[in-house]
DNA sequence: AATTTCTTACGTGTTTCACGTAAAGATTCA
DNA sequence: TGAATCTTTACGTGAAACACGTAAGAAATT
C-alpha cells in the first residue's frame, strides 16, 4: 500500500511537472491534482489522501489559513510545503499554521521522496536551509529570552519591591502579601505605588507585562 | 597567532586527557587549566583567553550561575561547553546562560577541533545530537506557541466580552472602555466580573496571564 | 413558545489605586 | 565621620476597581 498523494499547484506547468515526477516515483499513488488553493477545502476526497503538497508561490496569508484550516479539519492530512519563498517570518508561520514538512528550493528529486516517506512515517521534514534557518531563529530567541530576569530590571527596583511585585504577580492579594512579609497592607500598596512611579507605568496591567517581560513571573 | 584556550574540569584524569589533546592540535594553546568551575572567575589572565571550555559532569544550577557571570563580565569569551549530560532542559539552559557552543558525547577530536575554530570566527557550534534536539524543541515550541487565538478562548467568551478584555489588557481603564465601547463603567465592570466567573479566576492578574496565553493581547 | 445566552446596568461593601506625607534605618559618598 | 540619599515602613484621602447579587430587555436557540 503506497502514500497518497495530493499536488495543488497554481502554476498549472508546475503542477504538471510535479504530478509526472510524482507519478514516476515507486509507491506514490497521485489523488489529487487541483490548481486552486482555495478549492482544497471542498473535496471530498480529503480524508483519503495522507499528503498534500501545497506549492504557493508566495506564502501569503490566504495560503496560512487554508494550511490551518486544513491541519484542524483534518488532523491526519499531512501538509507538505514546496515553496521558493524565502521570507523568514512566513515560512516559520507555515509551521505554526501546522504543516508538517517544507522543501525549499535547494531541494531535489531525493529529498521530495524522502520528505514523503518520512512524513509517512509520523515525523516531520525540513530541508537543510529551512532546518538552519529555524535553528538560528531559535538560538537566537532562546538568548533574547533568556529567562533570566533582566539587570535592567533588578537595579531598578529594591529586593523587597522585586518580592512584592514577585507575589502580586502570582495572584496573591495586598492582603495575602502582608500577611507573608509581616508588613501592613498600606506598606504593600506603597510598594505598589513606587513600582509604578519607578517604571511609569499607567495601569496595574503594565505592572503584569513588566513583570512577565522581565521573567519575575511567568505567564 | 593561535587560539587560546582555558579547559576546566573537576575531573582531574579528563582534565589532563584534554590538556595532552588540545596541546596537540595545530594552533591551539593552553593557558589555563583548572579543576574548580568556582575559582574561574578570579583567574586574573581570562581576558587574555579566547575560548573556555567548561566540561561539567552535570549541568547544574552553579555552572549555570557561573557561565551567566562569565559571558556576562566578559563578553569576548566564548564558553564552550563539554558534557556527558543528556537532560534537555539544562542543556537549553546553558545556551540560554551564554555558552557559545555545546559538544554532547557523540562528539569526537575532529568536532572539538572545528567547534574551536567556528567559535573562532564567531559563530556558535553545537554538536549534531544537540542541533537536533534545538530544533525538536523549536517545532514544538512553534507549535504550540501558535500565535493564533485558542478556539477554546473564543467560545468560552462573548464577543463583547472580549471586546472588553482586549481593550483592557491593552492598558484602558474602566473609564475608557465605557467611553469607547458607549456602555457605562458598570457595564464594563459586569463584563469582567463574568469573565472571571466564566474561567474561575483569582484575580485580575490572572485575567491577563489568561488573555496572554491566549493571544488575546502581547506582553 | 419556551429557554438560554448576551448585553446592559445598578446596589453595596471591600479592595486596590493614585498621590501625598513622613519617619526610622541602611548605605553611600565626600 | 557627618551629610545626603535610598530603602522600608506606614498612614490619610478620594477615586477607581473588584466581588457578588440582582435584574430586565434583546437575541439566539431549541
Amino acid at each position: 500500500m503506497g502514500i497518497k498523494v495530493g499536488i495543488c499547484c497554481e502554476h498549472k506547468l508546475h503542477l504538471e511537472g510535479l504530478f509526472f515526477l510524482l507519478d514516476s516515483m515507486e509507491g506514490i499513488e497521485v489523488l489529487l491534482k487541483d490548481c486552486s488553493p482555495g478549492n482544497l477545502l471542498n473535496y471530498p476526497g480529503l480524508d483519503q489522501i495522507h499528503i498534500l503538497i501545497l506549492n504557493p508561490h508566495i506564502l501569503d496569508a490566504r495560503i496560512l489559513n487554508i494550511t490551518v484550516q486544513l491541519t484542524v479539519l483534518h488532523p491526519k492530512l499531512m501538509v507538505l510545503i514546496l515553496s521558493a519563498d524565502e521570507n523568514e517570518t512566513t515560512i516559520l508561520k507555515t509551521i505554526k499554521a501546522g504543516a508538517k514538512g517544507f522543501l525549499a528550493k535547494d531541494s531535489d528529486r531525493n529529498d521530495l521522496l524522502e520528505a514523503l516517506y518520512t512524513l509517512r512515517n509520523g515525523h516531520d521534514y525540513y530541508s537543510k536551509s529551512i532546518t538552519q534557518l529555524l535553528l538560528k531563529q531559535y538560538i537566537s530567541d532562546l538568548k533574547s529570552e533568556s529567562g533570566f530576569t533582566r539587570q535592567e530590571a533588578l537595579n531598578c527596583l529594591s529586593s523587597r519591591e522585586l518580592e512584592v511585585l514577585t507575589l502580586w504577580g502570582n495572584s496573591n492579594t495586598n492582603h495575602e502579601i502582608s500577611e507573608k512579609l509581616f508588613i501592613s497592607v498600606r506598606t504593600v500598596e506603597s510598594h505598589k505605588n513606587h513600582i509604578m512611579q519607578k517604571l511609569n507605568l499607567k495601569t496595574a496591567v503594565d505592572m503584569v507585562k513588566f513583570a512577565i517581560k522581565n521573567n519575575i513571573i511567568e505567564v
